[in-house]
DNA sequence: ACCGAACCGAAAATATCTTTCAAGTGTGAC
DNA sequence: GTCACACTTGAAAGATATTTTCGGTTCGGT
């Protein structure tokens, strides 16, 4: 059974690596390794099969389908497929992808130009690594919820709180809660029909996991925005959407990342849900907008 | 028959197309009927078997396999993986043109992609557009401050917030305010040497506005990173960070752009601050992952 | 009508891909 | 430190796809 052909050519191109990338942590050893070798070179391993990839990797065949799977192909075949149509793609269109790391003698004008475009290629990987069946699915619930509780800590903590705020400025009821004790006592609260959403990045952020867990037992909608799509926070999670982990280097902490890639979720989530509610949201929006007009200098009084 | 020119010429696919003409006085009835279907829908047919193709075409999987030879394949699958390669040429001649606003009934995907290409656009601009000379010197004031304050209210808020976590992480003093009064007292205590930066998209948030102007007069360095280089925030700033202002739509506020024009700032600033401070930072900064490394809970991978 | 050559497709043979399963490996709990 | 468990992994069995074989059919020429 052959995939259609749209979702093998649909996604633009270059996000094969991309999703890699994305993937990457979710990855065993061998798997990566595969991953690897086809985000290296697409046009070779489009010439192997199966068992030729496998010895190439040093792994069995097993695990290319796997990998081949976990890239969100039917099989390996499907996977073969999209990698001749990639490799034809490079050759028409030649791709930039240059950078370096930051290192600590980079002009200034350097670090402006390299962290533009790390977060550009942030934004790139996340995009094109987002299930849209699971951000539908939560646009669904917040859009209905009778309240939603956002857990976050640290640098998550920030994106919780702009969700928060863009939630309540289209009048839903929304809570930011990075006091751990807190938001498990809220949580409690929680009953079905609510949503209860946890970021983080590691995906094992005991504090933020805790209230999540009390959440989903009693009955929330549980929706977990991390870039370990395997880590225990899932657990307890309904919904889980996946953000991208570039590499890290010294300079840039993963944190930076991260949060690029949190808060387009969360934008995402945003405006799915500002569309569904339009009808309230529109005049929510142009409300508060008038509102803080009166709060600048240049504006009246 | 008349062969119309551009159909020879006009598509990358024309090779295969040309080919199959060239050869289709060679070729018996069945075959042809096959070498048709492959240069009418290569897309298509890359989806197909052998078994899939035999159908469609009403013949055998010997005659598709006998037609792949002749157009010069060893077999089917490496036709199969050429049209896969020709389609996505295809595909990729077609320009993605993301130029259209968020509409309230795009789909959810759409809205993923083009949320995705505005924040790299916003990314792109700011990256452009920022004074590289007055970020050096807000670099080197902030290295060298006794203490920083950060003012912020709103969305912009979150960002002074996430510059103070930053900063703090590298064993900077440094403190976001976001309440105004607080933060007037506060700014009282500001000296020479010491650091003042305001966050503000409109550049008129009054509340924003005082704690600068306060510090500003106490002889500290004041720096200001907002949208508008002109407006009345800049009064009292001894440095001003432009952040770009792309349009905003009605399901996307100003403060989505704005946001991820000050965060590449903020990151500008702290990337520049770790540079200098080296040599305290670096350590500073693996002590402070090494510290969050507890706070997680051991999960898989 | 008969013959021969080319054409064609059914089915066997082969290659390739997928799934299963059991052994290996590391990790947390006690 | 040891045990138990869960996860990883590759070998081999099983399923599918591709290629080859081979015999029947068609068609033109005699």
């Amino acid at each position: 059974m052959t995939q259609d052909v749209k979702e093998i050519f649909g996604s633009p191109g270059g996000s094969l690596a991309a999703k890699v990338r994305t993937l990457a942590p979710s990855m065993t050893r061998s798997m990566q390794r595969v991953a690897e070798a086809v985000a290296g070179d697409p046009a070779g391993c489009a010439a192997l099969t199966v068992t030729g990839l496998a010895e190439l990797t040093g792994t069995s065949e097993a695990t290319v389908v796997r990998t081949a799977r976990l890239l969100g192909y039917p099989g390996y075949r499907d996977l073969r497929l999209a990698l001749a149509g990639l490799a034809a793609q490079q050759q028409s269109g030649r791709a930039p992808a240059i950078t370096t790391d930051i290192a600590v003698d980079d002009p200034i004008a350097d670090v402006v130009t390299k962290l533009a475009y790390e977060e550009q290629q942030t934004l790139a990987d996340t995009a094109a690594g987002l299930d849209t069946v699971q951000l539908g699915a939560a646009v669904t619930a917040l859009a209905a919820a009778r309240r939603t509780d956002v857990y976050g800590i640290g640098a998550s903590g920030l994106v919780a709180q702009d969700l928060t705020q863009k939630l309540l400025r289209i009048g839903l009821i929304a809570h930011a809660h990075s006091d751990p004790h807190l938001a498990v006592t809220n949580a409690v609260q929680l009953r079905s029909g609510d949503v209860a959403l946890a970021i983080t990045h590691s995906g094992s952020t005991g504090d933020v996991i805790e209230p999540l867990r009390v959440a989903f037992e009693r009955g929330a909608t549980t929706v977990a925005i991390t870039g370990r799509p395997n880590s225990p926070v899932t657990q307890y999670a309904d919904l889980v959407l996946t953000t991208s982990t570039s590499r890290e280097t010294e300079l840039r902490p993963a944190a930076m990342s991260s949060r690029t890639s949190q808060l387009l979720v969360v934008d995402c989530l945003f405006v799915g849900v500002a569309q569904r509610t339009y009808e309230t949201a529109a005049p929510a929006l142009a409300a508060s907008y008038e509102a803080l007009a009166h709060r600048h200098r240049s504006g009246s009084r």
